[in-house]
DNA sequence: CATGATTTTTAGATGCGCCTAAAAATGGTG
DNA sequence: CACCATTTTTAGGCGCATCTAAAAATCATG
C-alpha cells in the first residue's frame, strides 16, 4: 500500500506517544512497544524516517518528528478519524468494532477520496470516540476544555467528551454501562467506575442546574 | 494487510484470466504481464497457492484454482465490486476514477465491513461498469443476455449494459462521447466508435419501437 | 566517580516477493 | 524424428522489515 504501511505506522507511533507526554522525544522502546516489535526493529525504521526527513534521531536518546513528519502522521490521524467516522455513523460500527478495519483503511492512499469522503460526512470535527479529527491543512479545531476523569478534583457532575485509547473490551464495557459521548456522569456514578477508566475517559464540567425545582 | 495482498492479487488474475477464456488454465507468462510482474515471480507465487490449496500447479503448463481458490477469488472480485460501487454512488466519483481506489479496498480485511458496505449500498446486483458482484456465498446474480459489441452481426439498435476492462482514459472518454450504462446505440453511432471499444463494451438488443409515430 | 544495571544500537540471520541469467521442458517444422 | 525457438522453471541475488544475540552507550547508585 503506498509507500509502506510499516513507515506510515512507525510515523503515526511517532506522533501519538510524542503528543501523549511532555517531551517530544519518544525512546525506541516505547515505540516498539506500541507497535508490538522489538526494539532494534525500530531502530532500523526510525533511521529510514530519519533519511526521509519525516524524523530525526539522536542515537541513544530517541527520536522525534519533523514538520514534515508532523503533517504526514496528522494526514494519517485524519484518515484513520474519518474512516472511523465512517464506520460509525453510516456502517451503525459500534464504537468498539472499528479501531481495526480504521487501521487498514487508513493506509489506502488517495488524497481525492479523503476529501470525498469528509464532504460526504458533512465535515466532522470529531471521530466517535469525541477525538478531534485534523483539517486537510493539518490544523485542529480546538478542543475545547476537557480534562482527564482522574483529575476532576472536587467530583462534580460532568459531561464525557471523548475516550482515549481503550481496548474494544473496555469500549464495549463502556457502552454497556450506559457511557457514551455526551453522557453526564455524576459523582456517585464516578466513584463507581473502575479505577482505569478514569484515565481514559475526557470529560468537561457541567452547570448543576438544581433541577429538582 | 492480513495474509497478503500478493497472493491475493495472484488469485484474482488467476480467475481473472480463467474466466475470459475457454480453458481455466492459465499461463505463468500470461498472469506475469496481467500483473506487471516477471514469470519467475508468479512461478514461485503459484508454487505457494498450490501449497495453500489455493490452486494447482501443472508445471510447464498453468495454473488453475481449486474450489477453494475460486471461493476466495470471487469474495475478493465482491469486496472489488462493492467497493467501486460505493466510490461512484456514495462519494460521486466517476467511474474512470474508481479502479485503482477499490484495488487497495479490497484488501481490507474484515467480514463485518463487506456485508455492512453490502447492506448500506442497498445490496447492489451489479457494480458502476455493469458488472455482476458475486454475493456472499459466491454466486451471481444471472447477467441476462448479453454480448461484446464486436459480436453484433446486424448492426442494430443496443444497449450499454457493461464496460469491460478498459484504461481509465478509455473509459473517461466513453463519458466524453456520452457513453454510459443504459445508453442506447445506434448503427450510425457503431460504426463511428474507435475499433477497439468494440471489444469491451458488452451490450443486449433493444426493440426498436419506431418511435416515429 | 566508578561500577553494575538498563537501554539502545550494531551485527548477522530469516522470510517474503521480486529480479536476472541459466537450465529444462515443450512444441512446431523440415 | 531431430532440431530450434519458445515457454517455463530453477538457481542465485537483492531489498525490506523483522528477529536474536552481542556490543556499546547511558543511567543510577553506592
Amino acid at each position: 500500500m503506498s509507500k509502506s504501511t510499516q513507515r506510515e505506522d512507525h510515523l503515526k507511533a511517532l506522533y501519538a506517544l510524542g503528543e501523549s507526554q511532555s517531551s517530544s522525544w519518544v525512546s525506541t522502546t516505547q515505540m516498539a512497544s506500541h507497535l508490538g516489535v522489538k526494539p532494534p526493529s525500530v531502530t532500523a525504521m526510525v533511521q529510514v524516517l530519519a533519511e526521509l526527513g519525516w524524523a530525526e534521531h539522536r542515537p541513544y536518546h530517541g527520536a522525534r518528528l519533523t514538520p514534515t513528519g508532523r503533517k504526514l502522521a496528522l494526514s494519517l490521524v485524519r484518515k484513520h478519524r474519518l474512516w472511523e467516522t465512517f464506520l460509525v455513523d453510516r456502517l451503525g460500527f459500534g464504537w468498539e468494532e472499528v479501531h481495526d478495519i480504521a487501521e487498514q483503511l487508513e493506509h489506502v492512499d488517495s488524497v481525492a477520496l479523503v476529501e470525498r469522503l469528509d464532504a460526504y460526512l458533512g465535515h466532522p470535527q470529531t471521530d466517535p470516540h469525541g477525538d478531534p479529527i485534523p483539517k486537510a491543512d493539518g490544523t485542529f479545531h480546538p478542543e475545547g476544555e476537557v480534562l482527564v476523569l482522574a483529575e476532576l478534583d472536587p467530583l462534580v457532575c460532568c459531561e464525557v467528551k471523548a475516550v482515549r485509547e481503550g481496548s474494544d473490551a473496555t469500549l464495549s464495557a463502556m457502552s454497556a454501562k450506559g457511557i457514551a459521548l455526551g453522557s453526564v456522569l455524576t459523582p456517585a456514578q464516578i466513584e463507581a467506575l473502575p479505577a482505569a477508566w478514569l484515565d481514559q475517559l475526557m470529560v468537561c464540567k457541567t452547570v448543576d442546574d438544581g433541577s429538582i425545582d
